[in-house]
DNA sequence: TTTGATGATTTCCT
DNA sequence: AGGAAATCATCAAA
């Protein structure tokens, strides 16, 4: 009626106009359907870091619940508010018509009233938007949280992983080129491989004697592969780690250094882990596994499911960027930090494990 | 439900 | 900025 119309020459508030995008954007406002899911999906991809992880259906449907209750309070609110301006206003608008029987009133007048009164009810309403945007903001992080949504990674991810580490276990440092390598392959992000060699680093330094059941496991996997390789027939030369310009899982990131490949911790089980030989043939597998390997071009679905199994394909890694001194580095300075007490970091009797948890 | 394993985050250090 | 160490939060097997 005439009240809409003093109110369409409002200036568009360049602060109400993020909220109402916002809101749009997260799917609280604007159109009913799809809305919700589109929130929902943008809310997965967000979580995921970009690189698309599998959609939880539980946590899908549990967001989009608390979503769309948080839409049905804002829409509730803002039909209350909208409906009260209007009440307002009409009444308003009523009396100054009942005054103009005793007194002139200027249309014009009216209309200025109208409008401050909008006014005011935007203002209120601004403060909906706001903290509706506020409410979803906290909905998404505590969704978002990436620890609540911890996934352990596939069995062939972390087969991936550990050879590389077992096969660098002198200098366990992969380059940032690397890291892009084994998170191809793996279809996981470059900084989950930082954290899982992170982790790696400190929880075999923890905990050596445990993790040198793993290492032999490793170092046996990959010899068995050296093996096998060499004999299929005629290889590149092994020992020759620069034969091919793109070469496997070096063994010695540094050879020539005082302490050898793999320096104490090669030579675990009186397995003659031979890291020289190995390079050569895990190529040979590695060169059928690659398109493979890159078909799964990155973190996409499925990343967290048992999937790929074939034997991890290692190649093509460059070796470490080796500008760390490979020596010991498991001695290498365990600072005591903010914790203080129980440096053990050898633990080597009692395989109790590192963790500390909060709770009993 | 308990508990060890593990991915992610935080804090501090170099 | 990258790593070590500690810690948190969740998963998953027993």
């Amino acid at each position: 009626m005439s009240i809409r119309g003093a109110q369409d020459e409002e200036p568009p508030d360049p602060q109400l106009m993020r909220l109402d995008n916002m809101l749009i954007a997260e799917g609280v406002a604007g159109p009913e359907k799809g809305g919700g899911s589109s929130a929902a999906t943008a809310a997965t991809a967000a979580a995921s870091g970009g690189p698309g992880q599998p959609d939880n259906a539980i946590e899908h449907s549990d967001y989009r619940a608390k979503l769309a209750q948080i839409r049905q309070i804002y829409h509730t609110e803002l039909e209350k508010y909208e409906q009260a301006c209007n009440e307002f206003t009409t009444h308003v608008v009523n009396l100054l018509r009942e005054q103009s029987r005793t007194r002139p009133i200027a249309p014009k007048e009216i209309e200025r009233m109208v409008s401050i009164i909008r006014r005011k009810f935007s203002a209120i309403e601004m403060q909906l938007k706001q903290s509706t945007c506020e409410a979803v903001m906290i909905l998404r992080s505590r969704f978002l949280d990436a620890r609540r949504k911890r996934r352990n990674f596939t069995k062939n991810s972390t087969v991936v992983l550990n050879e590389y580490f077992y096969s660098h276990l002198a200098n366990p440092y992969p380059s940032e080129e690397t890291k892009e390598q084994l998170a191809k392959q793996c279809g996981i992000s470059v900084g989950q491989v930082s954290n899982w060699f992170g982790n790696k680093r400190i929880r075999y330094k923890k905990n050596i004697g445990k993790a040198q059941e793993e290492a032999n496991l490793y170092a046996a996997k990959i010899a068995a592969q050296g093996a096998q390789a060499t004999n299929a027939g005629p290889q590149t030369s092994p020992g020759d780690p620069n034969s091919q310009g793109a070469t496997n899982y070096n063994m010695v990131p540094r050879s020539g250094s005082g302490l050898g490949s793999g320096g104490m911790y090669m030579n675990l089980n009186g397995d003659n882990f031979q890291p020289e030989s190995i390079g050569a043939n895990v190529q040979s597998q590695a060169s059928a596994l690659r398109h493979v390997v890159n078909q799964t071009g990155g973190y996409n679905d499925g990343m967290y499911e048992p999937h790929m199994q074939q034997t991890p394909s290692s190649e093509a890694l460059s070796p470490t960027d080796g500008s760390r001194d490979e020596k010991d580095w498991t001695t290498s300075n365990f600072n005591p930090g903010a914790g203080g007490e129980n440096n053990d970091a050898t633990h080597l009797d009692g395989d109790e494990p590192p963790n500390k948890r909060s709770k009993v």
